[in-house]
DNA sequence: ATAGTATAATGCAGAAAACGCATTAATTAT
DNA sequence: ATAATTAATGCGTTTTCTGCATTATACTAT
């Protein structure tokens, strides 16, 4: 039993006249009269009364004639989006991202896939846990955006712009650009940072930073979430040390000092990916970037 | 596309393994691979992921698994419906019968049809005209009940049953079997009975009855509603005469006694009747009868 | 009644498709 | 390296499908 054939009948049905309905659907009659007969052994049923004159449905092809047509049509879409996930017009995308890039370039970034792929469903997810092979290599994750760089054979990189990283201070701060000309000066404010000893890349960042210039910071509060660091920093409990973007959360009462620092993002994606989706999503961000 | 291939396609779907689902369905391996390479290339969208070792599923693979098995399902149902439809196990007649076998013989042949065709919708009209062969020839009732023979060349009928019809008397009146040795004494009588100008088979009957028997009856209120004349009768309004059927009425202070007299039912339909299920329940009514 | 017309079914022969066997090619396991 | 697994493919055969031409039948007009 062919889709076509059931599409035949409905024709059929609606026209009750083999000649007109075969002209209609481009076969000659007496294929659709083989059809339609075919139709009727296969199933068991008859379909059509008919006569050498006249045509006219049974009560079961009345039945048939309303479902079926309901269930083509449901068929119809369902194809049509079928369609749009292989082409990567819809579909299903796990994201995982640093939070830094939650004020400016994410947002940015899932306004055009929602621009371009208005279908699309997309999970994001903030990990704690920073082993971003493991999460994209276990189908964890899709897409995962990264501030470090990952070397791994099946697995592609791309790196989509830089920043800044800056000093967080209290408005009032005595600190500024100019002011600031030995990170000495430093040694005596209390920081709110990333614990030094993880091992996520920023900490280990921020520890090269600090060895760098030559002192230990006095940590007073360690915390992993930008967010919590920003309001801290706002209430003048400490400062801290953070990208550029995290400027774009507005929090009231609070600097940003840019240093001669950057940190980078990138995007990576298994590689050789078949999803058409996730591929169409890698295109997009490449518009996007910075 | 063929449902078939669908349905391959489900089972393939599950197994994620050509070789088993190709023996699970009962066609060779290279068969099935070319199904589904077919069907792939007919909706142009991928549904498996296949190097030469493994098989997975497209995301859209997924999406059209889902829904194609719930509309296959769904197919199957109305598959299965409509084969009911063609068998005459389910479907739709319509029934115009008389006023008198309300009481009994329409009942049982309601559970009769119930008992056997429990899919059955049965639309009942109890007609004021009495023109069966129009009714029928119109397509306005599949099966009439009529108490007049109908000689009609497109109709069939079958006599179902006779029965006597009776003096419908209050419960204490004079009148019984014994003591009505002639039908003048019911000169005195008041009649509450069908006008006997209408061209109903009931009032033709009357009329000729009156007319055997050579009296007029005084006819103080004309009615066709047999319940409505049993009331009145109750009421000792008058009396009346009706088929011996509308005793199962069991309407209170009435009494019939029974003439020499016989009244016919008669079930009717269109000849050469194509439709199953109208075929079907006049079988069952044989079954009835009397 | 009779001839004419409309229309679904059917015989036939050629075209296309489907099928299974055997084989190939690629991958994994030992 | 060798064997085993497994999806794809070449090929010949069988089956099915298709359209043309024709037939059979019912309705229409005269």
């Amino acid at each position: 039993m062919t889709i076509q054939q059931i599409k035949n009948f409905l024709e059929l049905a609606n026209e009750l006249h083999f000649w007109k309905t075969a002209e209609k659907v481009f076969i000659s009659q007496s294929t659709l009269s083989r059809q339609i007969r075919s139709l009727e052994d296969e199933m068991g049923i008859q379909l059509f009364e008919r006569d050498k004159r006249n045509v006219k449905l049974t009560d079961a092809g009345k039945f048939l004639k309303e479902h079926w047509s309901a269930t083509i049509n449901e068929l119809d879409q369902i194809h049509r989006q079928a369609k749009k996930i292989d082409e990567g017009m819809s579909g299903f995308v796990s994201i995982s991202y640093p939070g830094s890039i939650t004020f400016r370039f994410l947002p940015r970034f899932l306004e055009t896939l929602n621009a371009n792929l208005p279908d699309l469903k997309v999970e994001l997810t903030e990990p704690t846990d920073e082993n971003h092979e493991k999460l994209l290599s276990d189908y964890r994750t899709d897409i995962a955006f990264s501030r470090d760089k990952i070397s791994n054979a099946s697995i592609d990189s791309l790196k989509l712009f830089s920043e800044p990283i800056c000093l967080v201070v209290p408005y009032n701060h005595w600190l500024n650009k100019k002011s600031l000309r030995d990170f000495n000066e430093l040694q005596d404010e209390k920081f709110i940072i990333s614990g030094l000893h993880q091992k996520t890349f920023f900490a280990s960042l921020l520890r090269n930073f600090f060895n760098k210039h030559g002192f230990e910071p006095k940590t007073i509060i360690e915390s992993d979430f930008g967010g919590m660091i920003l309001n801290l920093v706002s209430k003048e409990i400490g400062i801290s040390i953070l990208p550029l973007s995290f400027k774009l959360a507005k929090v009231p009462n609070v600097r940003f000092v840019e240093l001669d620092e950057e940190i980078d993002l990138y995007i990576n994606w298994r590689k050789n990916e078949p999803n058409k989706t996730i591929k169409k999503v890698i295109e997009y961000v490449k518009l996007v970037k910075k």
